[in-house]
RNA sequence: UGGGAGGUCGUCUAACGGUAAGACUGCAGACUCUGGAUCUGCGUAUCGGGGUUCGAAUCCCUGCCUCCCAGCCA
């Protein structure tokens, strides 16, 4: 927090230190950088963020922000045929959603495509690059195997003077996609693949979402990526594990081009069970129609998860505390909803909801009479207040909470059982109406005057405590409730031939109509949360509209008895 | 059978030659007008084999296992 004093632990840590905070440290510490941390998220526009990136973004802006320093909100956009507007506008909305700001930092690699230009020029002049003539395929086989060194392409001892004129040419549009590229004249032997004279530019006649048809040679990643670093004087350059092997070529154009060298430090990508965190197989989700869109609250993307009902202070918070490393593990899903659950405990309002409900009638309760009844609004939170809800003679309770005849340990409503409703009035089980096939449609009981408010002036108990809604006062509303998209931990684990998609959840959404929430819901907009109580998080979705009330189940509360009842099974 | 990076409770992360710690999960209990929340307690781990050392998760040797790399993707 005090630059001056950068060994000093954060006023309010955020998780546990990790290995890369410690290299930022000991850096302040030597006065590696001038006392500068400056780090940036690089996005390739060509997707929707999802809760890895959260993982990056959160890193790189926490620890700029833990020591004084800046980040950079930077698109790595080079690829015309894949990135796309749509895509950065999303990305935009989702890092400002987590609370990041990039102030007036906000580049792309775009950007600097004349810089990189003259660079290329500037290798070729010093003889180390040239235009290769080799197709696609004639490169590959070229290149060599894992365990064999690659072939020098008859094309790699062109004069400077060629080169330079056939880029240029390149560049003019005067060749057709695929016929040249630029090369890097390194080592067609290396041990490391990249380094054996990866490709520099390509010739692309593709529409850039930024740059229109001003250019048709594109750089590739590697030979932008670190110049930008370089050109924005980052001095993290904090990247996943599956650069490592890249680093080396970063530094060879750096330190060919003689520019700022940027320190790039590698770091364990987040993997989640049942969850998916590839963007190719993400889009292949919303393509396929497997999901209803990249917001779609099963999927794991920022947006997704916004819609769901996650706060940005759960995912932060996950974030802070998954660890950074570079072991490749897979961190339990059931970690992420203990931090929405943390987070929403204590902010969401409660409210009463009956999802699937079971009509109760108070046969000794006045016909016609309504009560206010004053229901805490959070019991986490004595500043929410109470408010009112109404009380009627006929009443919906949930299915669940009703048994004829009551497994052990069962502690909720059955014939001549005495439970009390939230708020209101102890009541007791007289009979039940079925139908035809022998189900019950309607529960009889009566209710205990002296029990106004839930308490027995005899101070008599109950075992349990059971939510309700009046119901001449319910506010119909449809509800949809998730489980994990994919039915194994790792979705990417398939047997033979199968793609993915044989690991969908077939129950992963379950839509319910005809839920009965309680009158004040009634005012729920977009993007409100709330603790439907014994039930869950709900957040109200953006399909509702007047007189249609939609809420997502964002997270359950954890389920005691539904674990006995399993364990039960079981035995 | 090349190169790079890794292996600590079920999961993730710490311990930087000196009592293997925390979080999540699980189990047990307390409390409770949410079978929620909260609180208390319990459990399980250093990949194997050698070595150095008074002392090794940590250093050395060796074996095993996992991940990444043969795009004109990023």
């Amino acid at each position: 927090m005090n630059p001056s004093n950068p060994t000093a632990p954060a006023e309010t840590p955020t998780g546990p230190s990790n290995f890369i905070r410690d290299i930022v440290i000991e850096d302040l510490k030597t006065n590696k950088y001038g006392g500068r941390v400056h780090t940036r998220f690089p996005p390739e526009p060509n997707g929707y963020l999802h809760i890895g990136h959260a993982k990056s973004i959160c890193l790189n802006f926490g620890l700029a922000a833990e020591f004084g320093g800046k980040t950079n909100l930077r698109f790595d956009d080079t690829n015309p045929s894949k990135e796309e507007t749509e895509y950065v506008e999303s990305i935009l909305t989702d890092v400002r959603w987590l609370g990041f700001d990039w102030e007036d930092r906000l580049f792309y690699a775009s950007d600097y495509f004349g810089q990189l230009y003259a660079w290329a020029v500037q290798l070729i002049k010093a003889g180390k690059a040239y235009v290769d003539d080799l197709t696609a395929d004639e490169i590959r086989q070229y290149r060599g195997t894992l365990t064999e060194p690659g072939r020098e392409s008859p094309y790699r001892n062109r004069s400077v003077e060629e080169n330079v004129d056939l880029f240029e040419r390149m560049r003019a549009g005067e060749f057709p996609d695929g016929s040249r590229t630029l090369r890097a004249k390194i080592d067609m032997a290396s041990r490391n693949l990249n380094m054996r004279d990866p490709v520099m530019y390509r010739i692309l006649h593709a529409e850039h979402h930024r740059t229109g048809d001003a250019w048709c040679i594109y750089p590739m990643y590697d030979f932008a990526h670190g110049q930008s670093d370089s050109m924005e004087r980052i001095t993290h350059s904090i990247c996943t594990l599956e650069f490592e092997d890249h680093r080396p070529l970063y530094n060879w154009y750096v330190e060919q081009l003689g520019i700022f060298h940027p320190q790039q430090i590698e770091f364990d990508r987040l993997n989640l069970t049942y969850t998916l965190l590839s963007k190719r197989k993400l889009l292949q989700l919303v393509e396929g129609g497997y999901v209803r869109g990249w917001d779609d609250p099963r999927m794991p993307t920022l947006s997704g998860i916004r819609r769901r009902g996650y706060t940005p202070e759960a995912v932060r918070n996950f974030c802070a505390n998954v660890g950074v490393s570079k072991t490749n593990g897979i961190v339990e899903l059931g970690l992420l909803e203990h931090y929405v659950r943390e987070d929403l405990n204590k902010r969401a309002p409660r409210a009463m909801a009956v999802l699937r409900p079971l009509p109760v009638v108070i046969d000794n309760y006045p016909e016609g009479q309504v009560e206010e009844m004053e229901a805490v609004n959070n019991p986490e939170d004595a500043a929410a207040g109470t408010r009112a809800v109404p009380f009627s003679r006929v009443l919906y309770i949930e299915q669940e909470d009703f048994r004829e005849d009551p497994p052990k340990q069962y502690f909720r409503l059955s014939p001549g059982r005495e439970v009390r409703l939230r708020y209101a009035y102890f009541i007791k089980c007289t009979g039940v109406v079925k139908n035809g096939n022998g189900e019950v449609t309607e529960v009889h009981c009566t209710y205990d005057p002296a029990t106004r408010g839930g308490n027995a002036p005899d101070g008599r108990k109950v075992k349990s405590t059971i939510h309700w809604v009046s119901a001449a006062h319910a506010v119909d509303a449809e509800t949809r409730l998730y489980d994990y998209l994919f039915t194994k931990e790792n979705p990417g684990e398939t047997g033979g031939g199968q793609d993915f998609t044989s690991n969908l959840n077939p129950h992963s959404l379950e839509i319910l109509t005809g839920c009965k929430l309680e009158p004040s819901l009634a005012a729920a907009t977009p993007g409100d949360r709330y603790q439907f109580e014994r039930l869950g998080y709900f957040c109200a979705d953006p399909d509702s509209a007047p007189g249609k009330t939609v809420f997502n189940r964002t997270a359950a509360l954890r389920d005691t008895w539904a674990k006995i009842e399993r364990r039960g099974d079981r035995r």
